[in-house]
DNA sequence: TACTCGATCGGA
DNA sequence: CCGATCGAGTAA
């Protein structure tokens, strides 16, 4: 299967079912030696569309949210409060900016703690997710529903007003997710 | 050019 | 609870 056909699969029109079915797929990394660590993708948050509060395209075109707009498979790199990298996943059809966050892997809860392990930054941003490099999205022919899946609100878009923060498009497969490490008291 | 604020995290 | 830390977005 080529990588335009694989790309496909990220094309749909339904971002959240994409976020939804992104559940329990591998995300590869592999390191300067060639080492790779395979890790089911655990936790996500849908982004989608120009009417989105939520979502960084809802404020235009621009620079930083042009990945976005373009074509579904690449990634979308962000420095989030001057020191976390974010990580998603570019969705939809072209001039559909919409994206996946991929907020917990197994074994690592929270967005900039799977990019500070994995050693995802900026570099990568509009590279392609589905064709083998520094990071990719393991290849299966087929979306498979992972089970056991909790759905809630987004973190931290409150300022996107109720009716934007309150869609349940934050989504965690319970068998392998787990919390954060305790903070101390 | 001068602000403001974040799709967060770790420490107190 | 609080500070770190910096680029994008906005207003001017």
């Amino acid at each position: 299967m080529s990588s335009v056909v694989k790309a496909k699969v990220w094309a749909s029109r339904d971002t959240v079912k994409l976020a939804r079915e992104l559940l329990g797929r591998r995300l590869v990394a592999r390191d300067g030696e060639g080492f790779e660590r395979r890790l089911r993708i655990t936790e996500t948050e849908a982004y989608d569309g120009p009417a989105d509060r939520a979502c960084h395209a809802s404020k235009g075109r621009t620079a930083r949210t042009e990945v976005m707009f373009g074509p579904a498979g690449r990634w979308y790199v962000y420095l989030c409060y001057g020191m976390h990298q974010m990580l998603n996943l570019v969705t939809g059809p072209v001039d559909w900016p919409a994206a996946v966050l991929i907020r917990g892997v197994e074994g690592l809860t929270g967005p900039g703690r799977v990019t500070r392990a994995l050693g995802v930054d900026g570099a990568l941003n509009g590279q392609p997710a589905h064709a083998e490099g520094r990071l990719w999205i393991e290849e299966r022919d087929e979306l498979v529903l992972a089970p056991d899946v909790l759905a809630g609100p987004r973190v931290g878009v409150d300022y996107a007003g109720p009716e934007w923060a309150g869609k349940p498009w934050r989504f965690r497969w319970m068998k392998y997710w787990r919390p954060p490490v305790a903070r101390r008291g």
